[in-house]
DNA sequence: TTTCTTTATCGTAATATTGCAATATAAAGA
DNA sequence: TCTTTATATTGCAATATTACGATAAAGAAA
């Protein structure tokens, strides 16, 4: 097999997996502090950063831009790319919702 | 090719990429979800619980095992696993200063 | 127009992930 | 002991991911 069977999870649980993998990457790490740090950027920076090759980068970019991460804007005849705020909220609030549960029920078994 | 070049990044960058590549699917997400609904619980609970065959669960959970993101303690011929709350607080510490850093720089360019 | 610059896509190789049947292991109970 | 119950491991097939060279596409600059 190797196909994850989605249709058996709720839509959170699918949405927020989708957006966590984009970052299960320390390419994509990297790019996505790079872009805070910078508070956007083109392309070729980004590519100028990274330990890859540009169309490595370029597919990088193009699987957190499918998840919704980032947004890019043409920019003359370069690209500019940056956080996708709403979107980093989502899962921020996802783990800060984690987060407060876990507060509430302190001591777990093991 | 296929081998992510890790050697690159961070050290942060890739403990946490470990982290969040454990929690980056439904069916692992959906156990932490549930171990945190329960405060503990026994490896069968976690089977009955997900659409997957018991050899899956246990793959699933070992993955979140060696992250570090859960704990087992044999308890008779079961086993009782549950949150690690310190490392889940380090990825929870992790995204909790992106929102930080997110709320410093409101107006982006896109 | 021609050339340069920037980014995306294609094709492909290497490796990793997902899932399950079959089987192994190990403690509990009869 | 023998059997049952609970979990892990092995082996394998299907698919996905990671990476890069070659090339395409499209605007900028000459």
């Amino acid at each position: 097999m190797g196909v994850t069977k989605t249709e058996h999870y709720t839509d959170k649980q699918n949405s927020n997996a989708i957006l966590i993998r984009a970052l299960a990457h320390p390419a994509r790490i990297a790019i996505i502090e790079y872009l805070i740090k910078v508070d956007s950027c083109i392309c070729s920076d980004i590519v100028g950063e990274l330990p890859l090759s540009q169309p490595t980068v370029s597919q990088h970019l193009k699987e957190l831009k499918t998840a919704g991460i980032i947004k890019g804007n043409i920019e003359g005849n370069s690209i500019c790319y940056c956080l996708d705020e709403k979107v980093m909220g989502k899962l921020i609030a996802y783990f800060t919702s984690i987060s407060n549960q876990l507060e509430k029920k302190k001591n777990s078994c093991c």
